[in-house]
DNA sequence: CCCCAATTTGCAACCGGTTGCAAAAATGCT
DNA sequence: AGCATTTTTGCAACCGGTTGCAAATTGGGG
């Protein structure tokens, strides 16, 4: 049904090898052939069966995009830089979404299968152990905003959340809110645990701070603008600080839906920076992850892993930055 | 390197072909040697490869999806509803963005060599071209929200854009409108085209309403933006049927930024009704597309193509419907 | 024109599986 | 137990490529 390499000798008249060699980067086939393997080749509609030759060159060009959070409009950006930045590197991602799977392991065993040349997992809720998984199994992974560690067992590239807690503080400190709170993402998250540690302990190095701390049960609107609603029920701080951008803006909706507003009666910043944070009707001050830097390297290490796939791994994190929008009261 | 056939035939003290059988649904093998071989293979951890026996059986469930706006929240959902349905029925999703690929050729060509066994091109914007490239290179494909055509030559489903057009022109004029624009997205895009016939077919009927229309450059927040920023410097209308809702968005906040209002000074009714059309800050009235139905239906069809290669191509339209909220006055 | 080195070519084995076919083993029946 | 059937098994060829190796060709120098 298909054409084959087979096809293509046969009509130009050489051997099987010669073929394969005109469509081999590098390999030793004179002018005169490759011409002909060429015309053949066009002449057919010749296309070469890149599974094929990955089993002999062991090589898929094929790596798994995993991901588990597909209600956070962030993830929209992650998958057009992951994409792109995959596609010019010749990589194709095959995407996994784990928001269903019960089983991670069977992920783990699917991308086996499907002899992935590397993995990136692009999650800040998913346990490192899932990212060491494949790491076990000999598949070169990156861990993309995943949590810092001394000495990493993966890869994992992404922001000092601690850090980012750290700056959140302050900022709020500065503009002079006194009592301020932490509203989290889901609390297993290790990113949540990490912006939380960050943000307590600056605050509470403070003597005249008071703070305090929840969680929203998922990194997503709904789970933010709940979480929001109970706070308000009771007695609320004068600013919060979201784990996250869509949290931050599940808080915003439940404030104005109690008829209070932002920043006049309650502070919020967030944390991403993502494309909605800009929007004039939402206009959100926030902490800014480097997101294209971030997945430009973690690219860079799973590519580099395919060349050299036993060096050491490492932790990059990237510096955050505030960007001053709408939703605190300004500077004293 | 990695545990073969042949590692788990020597140590079970069996031929490769049992071992083969033993991973094959509906094989021969007795189940004294199944046992003799799961056990072997446990023991090695063996795992069959997906892509050496795609290599016999030419299947390889590997499904491409392309795509190519990665700036419209909505499909952060398109994408989550496909990568699960497709796992569900044990296909792999290879995502191809094809946002920045000058050339789609050679996707065609990348998703050939990767001998997908489907493709889905999920893209209201990509020219029935695209999808025709596959179905003459007989890949199977479907189009999701593509346009409808009465005898098309790939399959197509969707929804009946200018019957939302129509539905909306209804809508307003209903409300009261008089002087009702559309506010489309590329108008290249056949979607936005027949999202505009129908609108201004409705609405020229009527004498006593007055339409204009115009296209904002994408189906993003930037260009409804923009587009609204550049109307409400002349005379506006009294109300836009927005060709999608993330235009409607850019849009109300170029005029919540022109300190007007919604739906006081102007009407809006976008259409998809995506997740943060439902934000209380954004509150956008809207056409609601049944997108897990369409994605499910795109699925199945894509499912049974593999089956059955040749059927003809159909196209299914879905239904769609209006959701209030509070983006237009409510009626007389 | 001949010889030697460098380049190009084809053969054949291999990558990790599947499968038609015939032989071997198991089963049912008398 | 003996025979006919059915089931299970292994052999070997094949899927569409790649690659080490030795033979064939080319090119350069004398």
């Amino acid at each position: 049904m298909s054409i084959t390499l087979k096809d293509v000798a046969e009509l130009a008249g050489v051997s099987r090898s010669a073929v394969s060699r005109t469509f081999t980067e590098g390999a030793s086939v004179s002018d005169k052939t490759r011409r002909k393997v060429i015309e053949a080749a066009d002449a057919l509609g010749y296309h070469p069966n890149a599974l094929a030759s990955s089993l002999t060159t062991g090589r898929t060009k094929l790596i798994g995009l995993v991901a588990n959070n597909f209600h956070n409009p962030f993830f929209l950006e992650v998958f057009d830089l992951f994409t792109r930045g995959l596609q010019d590197c010749g990589l194709r991602p095959l995407l996994v979404n784990l928001s269903s799977e019960t089983d991670p392991e069977s992920s783990v065993r699917m991308l086996r299968q499907y002899s992935v040349d590397g993995v990136i997992v692009a999650s800040s809720t998913l346990s490192p152990d899932f990212a060491r998984a494949f790491r076990d199994a000999r598949v070169p992974v990156v861990h993309s905003f995943g949590r810092l560690a001394e000495t990493p067992d993966v890869d994992v590239v992404g922001i000092d959340n601690t850090a980012c807690g750290r700056m959140a503080a302050e900022t709020l400190i500065d503009r002079g809110y006194r009592r301020i709170a932490f509203l989290g993402g889901p609390e297993t998250a290790t990113s949540t645990q990490d912006r939380a540690t960050g943000f307590l302990q600056t605050a509470m190095a403070d003597p005249e701070v008071d703070v305090t701390h929840s969680f929203a049960s998922a990194y997503s609107f709904d789970a933010g603008r709940v979480e929001m609603t109970k706070l308000l029920m009771t007695d609320p701080a004068e600013a919060y600080f979201c784990g996250d951008d869509v949290i931050a803006i599940g808080a915003l909706s439940a404030i104005q839906s109690a008829a209070l507003s932002v920043p006049g009666d309650v502070g919020l910043i967030g944390l991403n920076d993502m494309e909605m944070a800009r929007w004039e009707n939402i206009d959100l001050t926030t902490i800014r992850q480097p997101v294209p830097a971030i997945i430009d390297h973690s690219i860079d290490l799973v590519a580099a892993m395919l060349e050299q796939p036993d060096a050491t791994p490492s932790a990059r994190m990237f510096p955050c930055e505030i960007v001053e929008r709408g939703s605190l009261r300004p500077l004293p």
